[in-house]
DNA sequence: GAACGTTAGTCTCAAAAAGAGACTAGCGCT
DNA sequence: AGCGCTAGTCTCTTTTTGAGACTAACGTTC
């Protein structure tokens, strides 16, 4: 695991620089930070099950805001996870459908999201813990 | 994978009710909202390497503001992940420290830093393309 | 012995990002 | 003729983030 753009590490596998790291040189965090959002992984999971248009994931997502969903499903476009295609009927629907690259993306991502689910108790559980510690 | 908290679909595995999704009733949302930062994912990274003390991730993160430090490291440590230690010299140091529980989320998340890495040519592509035809 | 650096933060103010909701256009339905 | 449907965009307000000064007590340097 190399985050930045740098040598070889001096004995393999695990090593890691992280010397001198700024963002805008370190293809790890240009290509995180853009996934790392609050609603693109959301938006992620629900494209891993099928297409969707945009007015049913603003259902599915109810919490989302239009200009939200928008601009992180351009993101997600713009970085080849998502593709969008407009049928010309009248009014126009736009279909959004998970790419190759957004599905091999998905494979890890959903093994965090298994994680998640599996762990919000031992979560919710140190939250407890701390808020208690805290307030004393 | 199940997002809300839901009933058991009716044949098991990959089925996932997504109907009804709100941010506050969704074990996954209320994990993965905590770790989607731009921070939290980098600052865990750092931390399963080795234990850092405060001035040491400062100086590992250069472009992280003093104030989203304290914030995202009280954020993992509220939620379990890292552990925080005062040693009681003048002037104080405090370390900070991986958790097991920090240590098996960083277990699947490591596995979308590695694609991250692996597939950063093929997104940065993504973004050729889509800007070349954006601007057309 | 006075000045400076060191520690891990907090505080304030400015800038950026996100949320809420009105508004668009063209067609079908009643 | 008026309403609703579509996928957005535009504007305004609120929230989040960033930049940087400030703290306090000690060790080192001049």
């Amino acid at each position: 695991m190399v985050l930045k753009a740098a040598r070889k590490p001096a004995l393999g596998g695990q090593e890691c620089d992280m010397s001198g790291w700024d963002g805008g040189n370190c293809p790890v965090r240009d290509v995180i930070d853009r996934i790392a959002g609050k609603w693109s992984t959301l938006l992620l999971e629900a494209l891993s099950r099928r297409p969707y248009r945009f007015g049913e994931l603003r259902r599915l997502v109810p919490d989302i805001s239009q200009r939200m969903l928008t601009q992180t499903l351009r993101d997600l476009q713009r970085d080849g996870y998502v593709e969008r295609e407009v049928f010309p009927t009248k009014p126009p629907s736009v279909e959004y459908r998970m790419t190759d690259l957004g599905r091999s993306l998905f494979e890890p991502l959903s093994k965090v999201l298994q994680w998640a689910e599996k762990n919000h108790p031992s979560v919710k559980a140190a939250r407890a813990k701390y808020d208690e510690s805290e307030l004393a």
